[in-house]
DNA sequence: ACCTGAACACCGTTCAAGT
DNA sequence: ACCTGAACACCGTTCAAGT
């Protein structure tokens, strides 16, 4: 029983248990992810360096599922292939970054074990690598240079990450104590119990930031 | 050698340690942290009760730094004793927001290692609770309800925990692969090299916040 | 090429033993 | 009350051995 004569084991298959595992159980172990696998946990050294492999390989995964707007590639190139105006709309590129922006939430939040774990490892995934991008061609496209793209890029990206862990892990045990003020009790009667509290959060906070974004479009810099 | 006649540990002096240490080698293990206090790793299981415990003790010492400005405390009494009017002042309530940010974000930023461990534990600590609590106030001064002041807290504090992960461990290895487009090349060219890089995005990204605050407030909700 | 089992150097935590 | 040392059940990773 040394070696099967197909492969029990693959790259693809260890990434898609691995995060099976840590929705279900939120622990990531190489004995348990063995097991899942119905392997010995030195088997899984066959096809992954390490433990932080594996996180890259679910980072990639949970990736996978956003859907990136089509936006036209080397953008200049559809000037002069006639039709459309130049398409200044600055609503274009807005709800071009508003989807990315939500995708990418969207593709945490069917994850929140994942998250603290992601953290903890430095990123090197192909597939958010190409988030950013699209990002940064939409800043573009609304006429933001080079610096100020990724600026903005960072901003997003934070707000989208903290949002993330927030919904996941609440940063607080939402809980007033003696200590806290009438004001601050009060919000927490008011919204604690609200059933899509942290991701309508998440988009009022989306359109605070891209309002801002639209408003200074027009500044120069 | 069993029991010294003057404790050699301490809550505080195992908080002051493991954060030290956790600056220094981005390590935090028990053993690492016991040769650091000159102490044997099961001594620390007489202050602390477990590894998560120290873990908020080290949150609560970084957050200690924090300078909450003083905000009159039930709000209103400060109305009758004479002087000042009502105090409408948007500037009031929004400096003092901005400050909380700021010294928020400066807090994790000068213990970046420590972040990450932070979001794989859950908060309870009283000393940011009192940060939420400050800033809740701020929100109703600038006459938010209840609800909408925790959405607004709710906001700041991802994007501040967010602007602080991607100070601290580079969400993205900034680099520019093959797939990468000429803006989002052009962009990382522009901006890596940038000293404040993270911090300028950070104080970027709450004006904008801020500033949408600043304009929903005469609206109702 | 790919799985197993034994082995190594760790880890967090418990607990009797000491003073 | 507080420190020690031994012990327990783990962990990630390596590697010779098997096919």
């Amino acid at each position: 029983m040394a070696r099967p004569s197909t492969p029990k084991l693959s790259r693809a298959a260890i990434a898609t248990a691995a995060l099976a595992l840590v929705d279900r159980s939120g622990e990531f172990t190489m004995p348990a992810l063995a097991t899942a696998l119905g392997v010995s946990p030195s088997s899984l050294y066959n096809h992954v360096g390490s433990k932080a492999d594996i996180v890259e390989l679910m980072r990639g995964e949970a990736m996978s599922a956003i859907r990136l707007p089509a936006l036209p590639d080397p953008l200049p190139d559809r000037l002069p292939d006639g039709g459309s105006p130049p398409a200044a709309g600055d609503q274009d590129w807005m709800a071009v970054l508003r989807g990315i922006a939500i995708g990418y939430l969207d593709s945490y939040a069917r994850h929140p074990r994942l998250i603290p774990l992601l953290t903890a490892y430095t990123v090197r995934d192909a597939t958010t690598l190409r988030v950013y991008d699209a990002m940064a061609r939409a800043f573009a496209a609304g006429g933001y240079g080079p610096a100020a793209t990724l600026r903005a890029v960072t901003i997003l990206d934070s707000f989208i990450l903290g949002s993330a862990l927030d919904a996941a892990a609440p940063t607080v045990v939402w809980e007033a104590d003696e200590a806290a003020s009438r004001e601050f009790t009060e919000a927490l009667a008011a919204g604690l119990g609200e059933p899509q509290r942290a991701r309508r959060a998440f988009l009022e906070g989306l359109d605070l930031i891209l309002g801002g974004f639209a408003a200074r479009a027009g500044e120069s810099f």
